[in-house]
DNA sequence: AAACGGTTATGATATATATCATAAAGTGAT
DNA sequence: ATCACTTTATGATATATATCATAACCGTTT
């Protein structure tokens, strides 16, 4: 399941590591593995202790809490490039929350304490971390706040848009997710999701076929997403 | 309004900045300002471009956004020594949120390109720094997501026991905020908040006076807080 | 003291949303 | 192919919550 590294330096320097030294580029790389998992897979489980730093090379894959009566909370949907660690990563010692693959996924992996090493040494790259974990847990509050202001309606037209334009860039796309799932995210019953999609439906916004979703009318989604 | 640094450098040096080397103490503390604010003052206006990295000194201080309505959504409620300063403060060059003052307030303030430039060159700095923002992200999360599984009565008792228990420390205390912004940090309607605080008096769980509330069971109100 | 604006408070009502029940369709295992 | 199980779907109903209306109260200004 891990191999090793094969992440072209190139990618490497510009999307995340700008800040590496040549060797702190070789031992990264050396230390780094790339770990493959199927749709489905538990990749991280709530509670365990924090081995790696790692984030996503493709794929898709969601960050959730299960409370004491089993009932999930999805915290995100993460996309290629995004952290799956997030801040806690540096303060915590054990995972604050599960994550699981949507699509065949693969993480890229490194050992913690290798990338607490670096950080520690290399002031540059830790500012750039920062700024990256930052990123993306200034993203996580900021799509929590959105959701939370909004109804059922506007909530699921949000998320519809989210999947068209914020990850796969197109009216027409499979659903990652099951109806059920959706609503562990926006806070809402499955039922009140897959009533307000067939609603939507109804009213030719949207036309359904199982977890594929067209977006027929843009513009009133995004009405109802930000009035609702 | 600004005055020069008194902080005594034992409370710096273990509270956040273990990691500082002696001449970066000095500069830290000759650069940084102490500014006071009033209850009601408005710290930082949402938009408005980051000069400073800061923290909340005393008082306390509530982080909040302004829709087009005008409506405004807490995100949370920060105390003595909490970063007012979110992680975007390294991602983004404005910002996100506003801030104003719950309690008279000080902030120490310091320029937050000195505070990159110090960070660029500390490794083990940025990382004490990291930690700490992550820490401080992360309950801004779990706060949200706390906040987001309960019902109505849920999240009052829930935002009581807040109060009573990591923040003032005591039955006894006077809220530092009014139902509206309750409602506004619960995402609930200012009625519900003073409606379901007037079922508590019923039951015997509170006493209310004005802003004044005694918790008279604790017990329920745990119950309620991790049942609703 | 009076007038004003905001906060607290409560009741009546409307509406949004969840819950419950049921069923068809899809999915995976044997 | 059959079975068990989950997901999707829809209707009926119950419930939670918001909305609207009104009023008392409080602090501030005139």
């Amino acid at each position: 399941m891990a191999t090793k590294c094969d992440c072209d330096q190139y990618e490497l320097r510009t999307a995340f590591f700008q800040s590496f030294r040549e060797d702190e580029v070789s031992l990264f790389c050396e230390e780094k593995v790339e770990k493959a998992y199927s749709r489905g897979d538990i990749i991280i489980r709530e509670g365990e202790g924090i081995k790696y730093f790692s984030y996503l090379r493709s794929g898709l894959v969601k960050l959730y809490k299960t409370d004491a009566a089993g009932k999930d909370q999805i915290i995100t949907i993460a996309c290629p490039f995004d952290f799956v660690s997030l801040l806690g990563i540096f303060s915590e010692t054990h995972h604050t929350y599960s994550v699981s693959a949507l699509e065949d996924s693969i993480l890229c992996c490194i050992d913690i304490s290798l990338m607490k090493g670096i950080a520690m040494k290399n002031g540059r790259f830790s500012m750039n971390l920062m700024e990256r974990l930052g990123a993306v847990s200034n993203k996580i509050i900021q799509e929590s706040l959105e959701i939370r202001k909004r109804n059922t309606h506007g909530k699921v037209a949000y998320i519809l848009l989210k999947f068209s334009k914020g990850i796969y860039d197109s009216l027409v796309f499979d659903l990652p997710v099951s109806r059920r799932e959706i609503a562990e995210n926006l806070g809402m019953t499955t039922e009140g999701v897959i009533r307000t999609l067939s609603e939507f439906r109804k009213e030719k916004l949207i036309r359904i076929n199982g977890r594929e979703i067209e977006i027929l009318d843009d513009a009133a989604l995004e009405r109802i997403s930000s009035f609702g």
